[in-house]
DNA sequence: ATATTATGATCTATATATAAACCAAAGGGA
DNA sequence: TCCCTTTGGTTTATATATAGATCATAATAT
């Protein structure tokens, strides 16, 4: 049962959220997009996509990117861009990576 | 009233959001932190967290930033990030952008 | 091996995001 | 100017995401 749910969001954030709604408006824009076009080409309604460019933080993720897939906006290119780059890294070392995380117990080399 | 809420999704965008839930977890294993503990600091419950990190395209996208700034993502970089480099132009760009979209309407020149 | 801890999964209650239908106002074309 | 479209707000009903608790399993340290 969530007692209310009143989160506290980083500035960082926020601003990329705004921003990521902001950009995605602009290529609605420059495509000659209307707000009810795009909802519909995403399936979502109109009232949840003028959210998504106000940049509200609560909106589902799968929607946002839906959105800004439909528009153009890659996330993760196939090119050079700096997340992608880390992220492929995090794929091909995923396989390897330990399931649980422990704390780190100071190892304390008593006999030197 | 939504009737049901069946999204579909591109590819493109589950893969983003798969991609991103298992960086956050390998950058939550990096720096030794464990599930309870990144949830405590984000604000949420453990088994948000889980669902983010397994790609869960509902998700609010305030939450998954939020984790993400957390353990060092950054979408939108201060430095050559392409996203952020077109979203930097994309905020000196707002003020001047129309308001609404118009349909193009092809002008026929007829009297030729 | 044993104990301890982290993770994965399920269940319940509730807060809330969403779709849909409105309306008003702004914007752009003719 | 007038008309038509787009956008920005509501409001309402409902589907659902979430917090919190619990349990089983996996993983790690000693």
């Amino acid at each position: 049962m969530p007692k209310s749910i009143k989160r506290t969001y980083s500035q960082y954030s926020k601003d990329a959220v705004t921003l990521l709604g902001a950009f995605i408006r602009e290529a609605r824009n420059e495509r000659n997009l209307t707000a009810q076009e795009l909802a519909d080409r995403a399936g979502i309604s109109r009232g949840l996509l003028q959210r998504i460019e106000k940049g509200n933080l609560k909106c589902e993720i799968g929607a946002v990117f839906e959105v800004a897939t439909i528009v153009g906006i890659k996330l993760f290119e196939a090119d050079g861009n700096a997340l992608t780059k880390q992220l492929r890294h995090t794929k091909e070392k995923l396989a390897l990576m330990p399931k649980s995380v422990r704390k780190k117990y100071k190892r304390v080399n008593d006999d030197f």
